[in-house]
DNA sequence: GATGCTGGTTACGTTGAGGTAACCGAATGC
DNA sequence: GCATTCGGTTACCTCAACGTAACCAGCATC
């Protein structure tokens, strides 16, 4: 079977969607250096309520991506292959934000001098 | 500095926010080979709304991402250096999906049983 | 100059993700 | 027995994401 996110139907794209999502990618990468019990990952994920984060840990053990295991989470192999790519988002993020702030000033204030100067709209 | 995408309010985690999305990973992948146009974006990406393309061409061009002339489209620097880890992603789910259909399916019937069985609640 | 295509924008409605806070059962401590 | 912590669940609400459809300016075509 092909599988491709590009075809709208694709279940391969909702599995997409999972993986690519910031909590995802933050629990993921939390649960690297071995099990941690759920206090653990509610302290370390700073900001992530208690829902949003039972509800991810369910739905990424749905999918075999960890198991639990009274409160204990960990991996599964299937799990361990993901670490490499999310590490590589992490990094991307921490490592290339000064360029996209930089960017981010610049295109505003770009687009406030071109409201200044009466420019009514991009062409 | 350092940048954390686990402290609370790192800009860092509004930057992986941006990255760890399903439609910036097919449009960043959809203009790896070269720019393309508007339209030609909008049929590759199967499903995507002309407001949605928009909404996240104009916020990727905002990170720096990629530059916009008349309607074409191309990777800058910067987005270039987002090819190989959200091609990852892609890999990753359409050579996993069939793996987490299984995982998805025996999690469901194991809770359909559950039910039948009367059990009320997992512990 | 009407018709159509491209690359949008706008207004509007729906859905889903996520936050908050209260509650709860089981285990532990005093 | 009582309070506390842990690992949730539940109800409720808000807001951002997303879809739909109509509209529009610029340009080319005939």
């Amino acid at each position: 079977m092909e599988w491709n996110i590009f075809s709208r139907s694709c279940p391969s794209r909702t599995s997409l969607a999972q993986i690519a999502n910031k909590w995802t990618a933050m629990i993921v990468i939390s649960l690297v250096p071995g099990p941690a019990r759920f206090g653990e990952l509610h302290t370390r994920i700073e900001g992530i309520s208690k829902k949003v984060l039972t509800d991810t840990l369910r739905s990424l053990e749905r999918d075999g991506m960890l198991i639990r295991d009274d409160g204990c989470y960990a991996l599964t192999e299937l799990g361990r292959t993901l670490e490499e790519p999310l590490k590589a988002l992490q990094v991307w993020a921490e490592s290339h934000i000064e360029d996209v702030l930089d960017n981010r000033d610049r295109y505003d204030s770009a687009a406030d001098e071109a409201i200044l100067a009466g420019i009514p709209r991009a062409s």
